[in-house]
DNA sequence: CATTTTTTGTTTCCTTGTCAACAAAAATTA
DNA sequence: TAATTTTTGTTGACAAGGAAACAAAAAATG
């Protein structure tokens, strides 16, 4: 296995690992949301006045998990939606107090799993920023070749 | 934001990017079987005789999505099913010769894939050996944690 | 060896996402 | 400005996975 082999499959695995782990804790703490739930709260919350056509790209998935899933927010009271009044097409979102009551335990959550792992990232501080520069490059790399996909 | 924070995002990052850039080039090779199809095929083609709870827990899903997964296989003509003699409880599988085809093209596209991106290895290889080393450390405190988590 | 417990796989119901067709609104074009 | 094109969001049909109940087989227990 090369370099570049053994880099996805380390990667494959770390994720499946982290995945695994703050399933648990949020099941624990928010049981009544589902995880795409609180993903999507979580998004609204940090980018206030979103619409469906930029919420749907920005989460990877399609304007119409989008349409039903604010549904499922707005019934369960945590988004409202609104018009502008100059624009007349687009629905924009945001938390109600209920949503920023689950947007905070989020938030505290995902703290907390941070400081679960804090001490790899303290005990290797000089490794950090050579991982940290390569995942930038290799991001700046995956841009170009997404530019360049697109545009055939 | 904390190294630690930066970490995550690059990474999500980076994974979003390398799904929609694999997604296009597997649709268009393999336009028959979706992802989910030609994931559980490889997972098949290099475990050769697992059972239904081995490739369940491998692929992190539940046997019940394994066992539909499996009929639609064997239905498309992809694998075959099998019990030994001495277990009629367990259900083993192995690919037919159409299944290897599926297998094989895979294989090559994701050859392909890795060799568009062989540049940033090559041009960071000092960078690349910090890279696994953390990541492999990582690897290695979270099946801690998680084994910890289990024991609860 | 008989009984109980655990493991294994299947099925049903439910949730949630995609895809594609669609209507309404906005933007572009001529 | 009128006609056309594009953008935006919704809907219904369908696909696919999770949870739980279940039966059959194997393993553990006494």
């Amino acid at each position: 296995m090369n370099k570049q082999e053994q880099f996805q499959s380390e990667l494959n695995m770390l994720l499946d690992k982290m995945t695994l782990l703050s399933q648990d804790t949020f099941k624990a703490e928010l049981p009544d949301y589902k995880s795409s739930e609180v993903h999507t709260v979580e998004f609204i919350g940090k980018h206030a006045d979103s619409n469906v056509t930029t919420i749907a790209n920005s989460l990877y998935v399609t304007k119409g998990a989008v349409s039903k899933m604010s549904k499922r927010l707005i019934n369960k009271g945590l988004i409202e939606s609104y018009r502008d009044k100059d624009n007349q097409k687009e629905r924009y979102f945001h938390l109600t107090p209920k949503g920023q009551e689950v947007f905070d335990i989020h938030e505290r959550l995902t703290k907390q799993i941070m400081q679960r792992d804090e001490s790899v990232f303290k005990d290797n501080a000089d490794q950090i920023k050579v991982v940290l520069k390569f995942l930038k490059t290799y991001n700046i790399y995956l841009d170009k070749e997404l530019s360049e996909t697109k545009n055939k």
